[in-house]
DNA sequence: TGAATGAGTGCACAATCTGCCTAGTGCTCC
DNA sequence: GGAGCACTAGGCAGATTGTGCACTCATTCA
C-alpha cells in the first residue's frame, strides 16, 4: 500500500466522529443522527473500510486494566548486517511488546512495551536484550499520558474533498 | 483509576480475541462461536467494559490512509516551572499530535505526531516548538512499523483467573 | 445535446438479532 | 442449610440488518 492517499469528505468525517464517540451505534441509528439514508451510511462505511481508512472495529483493550500499569519506550541498536526484520520478528514474539518501529537517529528500533511493575519491566527488557541481534537498549518510562492516543482531531482536520 | 488491577479468565480472553479478529460479530454469533449461552457473552462484555478492560469499540482509523504517511516521535524539554499539564493541553490542540506522554530521562515529554510529508513534518514541529513552555525538541522519524500496535498477544498471555 | 455513470433517497421484505425476562442448576462461602 | 453468583436454555416483542429496486440529481464525456 504505497502512499495510497485517500480523501474523505465531511460526511465521512462526521460518521467517524459519531462512531468514535458512540461505537455501539448501528447503521440505522447513525443514519438518523447524520440525517442521511441508511444505505448511504452503509456505503460510506464499506468504502472507508476497503479503502483502508477504517482498519477495523476491534475492542480497545486497556493494558493498564489488565495489570500492566507501566509503559515504556525502548530504543535499541541492533546488529545491522542481518537487517531489521529478523529482529522485529523476534520482538513480535514478546507479548509485552506492543509495537515496533524502525527509526532514524542514533538507534535503530523503537518499541513500546508494557509491564506489570517496574521490576517486571526489567524482566521484559531482559527478554528484549536476549533477542538475537539486539546490541544495546535504552529505556524511557512513560510516567503519565496526558494525551492518550486519539485520531479524531486529525480526522476533523483532514483536507476535505468537496461534498456534503 | 489507580492501578485498578483486574483479571480476566480464559473465556474473556477468547472473547476479546474473537472480537478483535471479527469485530462485526454480534453477541449471538459470538456465543455460538465460543460455545456458551448468549447471556454469558453479554454479561462478560458488559463486565469488561465497565471494569475498563475494554475501553471502546471505536473504528480504527489509519492516518496513513488519510495521507499522513509520516510518523515521528518528538521528545521535548519544557520549562518546568509551570508543570507538564499546561504544555500537554496546548499540544493536544494540534491535530497531528496523536499522543503525549511525560517521561523519564533527558526529555520531559514524548509525543507521537504524524504529517503528510517530511516537509509537512517541519510545519508540525514548528507548531510544537511554538507551544508556550517548550524549550527544545528532538525528532525521530519512524521509517517503518514492522509491528503495528497490537494487544492480542498480551491478552492471550495475561495471568488468568481460574474459569472455563 | 444526450447517454452513461456514480451517489444518494425511500421503500420494502425476510431473516436475524437485541434487550429483557424467567426458571433451573451447580458452586462457593458463611 | 441458606444466600449469592454465574451460567444455561427458552421465550417474546420490537428493532435492525442485508438486500433488492426504482427514481432523482449532478457530473463526465463523446
Amino acid at each position: 500500500m504505497l502512499c495510497s492517499m485517500t480523501t474523505i469528505d465531511d460526511l465521512d468525517a462526521r460518521l467517524i466522529a459519531l462512531l468514535t464517540k458512540e461505537p455501539r451505534l448501528g447503521v440505522l441509528e447513525c443514519s438518523r443522527r447524520l440525517g442521511v439514508a441508511r444505505g448511504t451510511v452503509q456505503a460510506r462505511l464499506d468504502r472507508m473500510v476497503d479503502r483502508g481508512v477504517i482498519t477495523g472495529f476491534g475492542p480497545d483493550v486497556s493494558p493498564a486494566a489488565l495489570g500492566y500499569d507501566v509503559t515504556a519506550f525502548v530504543s535499541m541498536e541492533i546488529r545491522q548486517v542481518a537487517g531489521h526484520d529478523p529482529v522485529a520478528d523476534r520482538l513480535a514474539r514478546i507479548p509485552e511488546v506492543l509495537e515496533v518501529h524502525t527509526i532514524t537517529g542514533d538507534s535503530d528500533l523503537l518499541c513500546r512495551v508494557v509491564a506489570r511493575t517496574n521490576a517486571d519491566l526489567q524482566r521484559v527488557i531482559d527478554r528484549i536484550v536476549d533477542v538475537q541481534g539486539v546490541l544495546r537498549t535504552n529505556s524511557i518510562i512513560a510516567l503519565d499520558t496526558p494525551v492518550p492516543y486519539r485520531v479524531l482531531p486529525l480526522v476533523a482536520d483532514v483536507p476535505r474533498r468537496e461534498g456534503r
